[in-house]
RNA sequence: UGACACCGCGUGUU
DNA sequence: AACACGCGGTGTCA
């Protein structure tokens, strides 16, 4: 995949991790928090599952590997998106999914499988190392605090 | 029933008498061609029988009562609609319903059998009367005419 | 199992 | 304003 990943260079060694992703596609969507995702040729709901999953890997390295800012001083991660399709899918859907076999409510499979299936198996791991991970949806209006750890991230 | 009824307040006098009918229910659902029926407590389906239903009254008036634009320019009536549930059942499975007493394939009775004779008894008589009514179901890739009828009979 | 319709929500781009 | 991508639900039939 040729995504451009971003990541904060330098980060409180005491900030909360919560984690603000988002997901752009084509030449005009460089948008970004902890992490964000920028392709050009996938859809935007791919873009939005690419970017949480970068944010879960950060978390691994993170709480498991301990390879950013020493571990052990947090107890979990929320995932902060606007995308209610990426929320939904991770707190209600994919419980459907992996019991009916990955398919739609009209029978037909589900689009972005494979990359959910590799979130939810991060996730999973992390949620079975006592590192619970949450999903929250938050609106457009209140991405003021979105919008200044973008310019923070990009040095605008 | 609550319907609103949408016709074209001018139409050419030599228009050819192909109908495009639409049905669409609850309050997003105005879209309309020379009959379009909006009610916000009928089932979709209902709807679009109701639309044909009344496509097939200005027929009546049209082509029996010589109402519309004086009578006897044309030889039949092709109704358009999107709606395969409508097709099928009036070009197919309405012959099998008066032959086994309006029942489904698994035994049940059909639901909106009232709506289907009153429409099935409007069709008869015009048949009977030498104008041929004909079903056509249009694919949604095709509708820029359609669009092009909603707008100028709506008025957007 | 398949088909069609209707409705709702969100995102992305121009 | 337009386009496309994704999901859910209900109503109907074969």
């Amino acid at each position: 995949m040729s995504h451009r990943l971003y990541t904060p260079n330098s980060v409180d060694n005491t900030m909360d991790p919560r984690g603000l992703i988002d997901g752009a596609c084509s030449n005009n969507g460089n948008l970004d928090a902890w992490v964000g995702i920028v392709d050009g040729s996938q859809t935007s709901q791919c873009t939005e599952i690419c970017a949480a999953i970068a944010a879960v890997r950060l978390a691994h390295q993170f709480f498991l590997n301990g390879e950013f800012w020493g571990a052990g001083h947090v107890k979990g991660i929320i995932l902060m998106t606007n995308s209610a399709y990426l929320v939904s899918a991770m707190t209600d859907w994919v419980y459907k999914w992996k019991r009916n076999g990955w398919k739609t409510s009209i029978r037909k499979p589900v689009v972005n499988m494979e990359d959910f299936i590799e979130l939810d198996v991060l996730v999973q791991y992390l949620e079975q190392n006592c590192v619970p991970v949450r999903f929250w949806c938050i609106d457009r209006e209140h991405n003021t605090f979105v919008d200044a750890l973008v310019k923070a991230a990009t040095g605008l």
